[in-house]
DNA sequence: GGAATATAGTTTCAGTTGAAACTATTTGCA
DNA sequence: TGCAAATAGTTTCAACTGAAACTATATTCC
């Protein structure tokens, strides 16, 4: 007798396949860290991702935060631009370059950040109460050799014609 | 010299921090794994998630495909509808509840799972390619712990009043 | 039996998303 | 110099998203 049924089919649960364990895994995780400071400071994970990179490097261009950030240009521009109407930034524009703009944190917006960051970490430290130092170290290995694989996969060493 | 310049205020490294290591990881290797079968059969995540569960657990209904796919009833209640029209699935009522659907692949659908099951499983296979048994039983085993330590975020161990 | 409640699934609505096209400015180079 | 190509950022548009409301069926319990 069996539960499901593929036998004349391909094989794979997906509950065992990685990269769906991880997305699901990773979503929720961001989701509940995103919950505790939604609520109650009205921004969403775009905007703590925006704040989180310009408290800890003032004076990044739009682009170089999306960068630092992982996300799409154009929305980061976006959010951006809901941070200036909330006051949560100060936009200016580079003295030798007119296009790019020059972001840091308004006093508001460091509040939030010093706010936000402890709560933030006191998550990650719950998330990881029960792993000891060499479980972090080798989840953090791990990672690191995960996203190796992921390089390689990309861009797959370049073939010796 | 300091690069960035955060001094009197809250410090967090985004790169350094897990939720957001693990979010970007993930979301760069899902992204990677369904450009590989986006443009081939023209399906993206949400599909490809039915499609896999409905090929290994064949006659499940559309609430328990959203389960078993983390994902939302009404993004699953679309998809399905997609894969209906694309001829990819088969739905009958459930005779002994006829709210339920009861969800199986047809010919086709069956067709583009037997194609994608495999290209998948190499993916994950080349994203390990640089781990050893150990280092995938050690990977394993932090994600379920990672898991736990979510679940124990999300429901604080019944308070003892 | 039948009203109240619960469950399966769909639709509506108000947002969010990112690719492509656009504007403005700068850089490269003939 | 001055025109072609590159870069920073925004806008447009079509698709996707999920909360809330909705329809249809099933269950509870008086």
């Amino acid at each position: 007798m069996n539960a499901s049924a593929p036998d004349t089919h391909a094989l794979l649960d997906l509950e065992h396949f990685l990269p769906y364990r991880l997305s699901v895994l990773s979503n929720r995780i961001s989701q509940t860290i995103a919950d505790t400071y939604a609520a109650r400071f009205g921004i969403g994970i775009p905007e703590w991702r925006a704040i989180a990179v310009l408290g800890r490097h003032p004076g990044l261009s739009a682009n170089s935060v999306a960068e630092r950030t992982a996300m799409d240009k154009v929305t980061m521009s976006r959010t951006l631009a809901r941070l200036m109407e909330r006051g949560l930034i100060q936009r200016d524009t580079h003295g030798e370059d007119r296009r790019r703009s020059v972001l840091e944190l308004s006093a508001a917006g460091y509040s939030i950040f010093d706010e936000v960051v402890p709560l933030a970490l006191a998550r990650e430290r719950a998330l990881l109460a029960h792993f000891s130092d060499d479980d972090k170290q080798q989840l953090d290995a791990l990672l690191t050799k995960l996203s190796q694989g992921l390089q390689d996969l990309i861009q797959p060493a370049v073939a010796e014609d």
